[in-house]
DNA sequence: CAGTGGTCTAGACCACTGC
DNA sequence: CAGTGGTCTAGACCACTGT
């Protein structure tokens, strides 16, 4: 593990320790870089990191601040681990409707940049929070990088197995979210009523090199979702 | 403006100008480090701002690139810009139903970490794009902060008065993402029916030294309105 | 003005990709 | 194995905050 890593994971672990709140301030530059044996470099690698992802931020002549912490039971859209350890303390799980490799359409081949030749998993799955339904999701993942997948391993988490068996480093993702009325087929699968609010995320995901494997759609129960998303300003780039 | 601030907008400009699309690589590393006379910590600088903000993405050993832009008329999540110039292409228009100062209630007192004996300012405002209405915005500003506000202003820009004549620095944000049924109220505005979807979205507005100074609650008129949200990777910092 | 964060450099060395 | 990106250092100097 890199040192910038380790910092930015111990800062992450002090945080929690301490139950630190937003504004609560945490230890000077000066002190962390005595305190890890680093150079300044190294220790604001790690705080740039953690600013970006939305945990701290940085007052110039003053200090170094928590950011609050995102709200249990929010979605946050911009983390990449699968819901299993974003809502970590909610009971998930996850019935296969359907799982089969497929030509993709012409929507699938421009999401994942491939041909009509190259064939694609299509994953539709049911997902269920403390065992109340909470999305429907149709998956398609690019054949060439997740060559295997089976009813098991959907039935439980697609997004470990991609991690941990099949050693994909996912490094970033596009969402786009666009709310609707339910058609009927989808109101029925929800248990709610055609015509009533139907939230759709579409998401792609992609490998280090840029490469896209994973798109999915999913339709979200309104009553079971709430989203969280942080910005950070780069208005000095913008001008 | 500082060096890697320079570096990056000549960056943001080259994509521009010359329409570069996801995929499209970037001069090296050594390249832009010879081309701009920096050092390459700076140029590393520059390349972690943009790559933070999801405009590119350096592969190790291959080379830098760009990430697919963001699809016109959404509105991104992410950037700190207000509307006017995130959906720079359309024509957008505010009308003002009520400006006033009030006692903060207790949410947004929370919102805003301040107390009941602190005034804030209170805009209620209805949103049009391209003469269609768009959303219903009610904002809540610190007026220790936002010390003045008018009609005038409100019918305009705020965010740009906020910016530009305030020198307020915006540097994050927050938002919390809920959709439900529109009562009859909020129908009525948004020119809907009682029970259509609507897309709620709270947030919170935070200076450069963390102090929040604007909440808001933006109810969205859901044809008319697509959110798209970028993420980036941290698993390494999860392990 | 002391404390604290931010920028920038020059250079050593490491790690990955693709031919 | 050449090309390219990533990590890390030590230190100089700048910029802002708060007392």
């Amino acid at each position: 593990m890199l040192k910038y890593e380790y910092i930015a994971k111990e800062i992450m672990n002090l945080i929690e320790d301490k139950d630190l709140r937003q504004g609560d301030k945490l230890p000077s530059l000066d002190e962390l870089v005595s305190q890890f044996e680093v150079s300044k470099n190294t220790v604001i690698k790690a705080l740039d990191e953690l600013q970006s992802h939305g945990l701290i931020y940085q007052v110039r002549g003053s200090g170094i601040f928590v950011r609050g912490r995102r709200q249990k039971g929010y979605i946050n859209m911009m983390e990449i681990q699968g819901f299993n350890s974003m809502l970590r303390e909610f009971d998930l799980t996850s019935k296969v409707l359907e799982l089969k490799e497929v030509i993709p359409s012409e929507t699938v081949q421009a999401h994942l940049q491939i041909d009509a030749d190259q064939p694609v998993y299509y994953l539709k799955r049911l997902r269920y929070i403390e065992g109340r339904i909470f999305c429907i999701e149709e998956s398609y993942f690019d054949k060439n990088i997740v060559m295997y997948l089976n009813e098991q391993i959907a039935e439980e988490s697609v997004f470990n197995y991609l991690t941990n068996n099949l050693k994909l480093q996912i490094s970033f993702l596009d969402h786009y979210l666009r709310v609707g009325k339910l058609n009927q087929q989808n109101a029925a699968y929800l248990e709610l009523q055609e015509g009533d609010p139907g939230i759709q995320v579409e998401s792609i995901f992609y490998l280090a090199n840029g490469v896209p494997f994973d798109y999915s759609k999913i339709i979200y129960h309104y009553e079971e979702s709430q989203f969280f998303i942080q910005g950070n300003s780069y208005y000095n780039l913008m001008n």
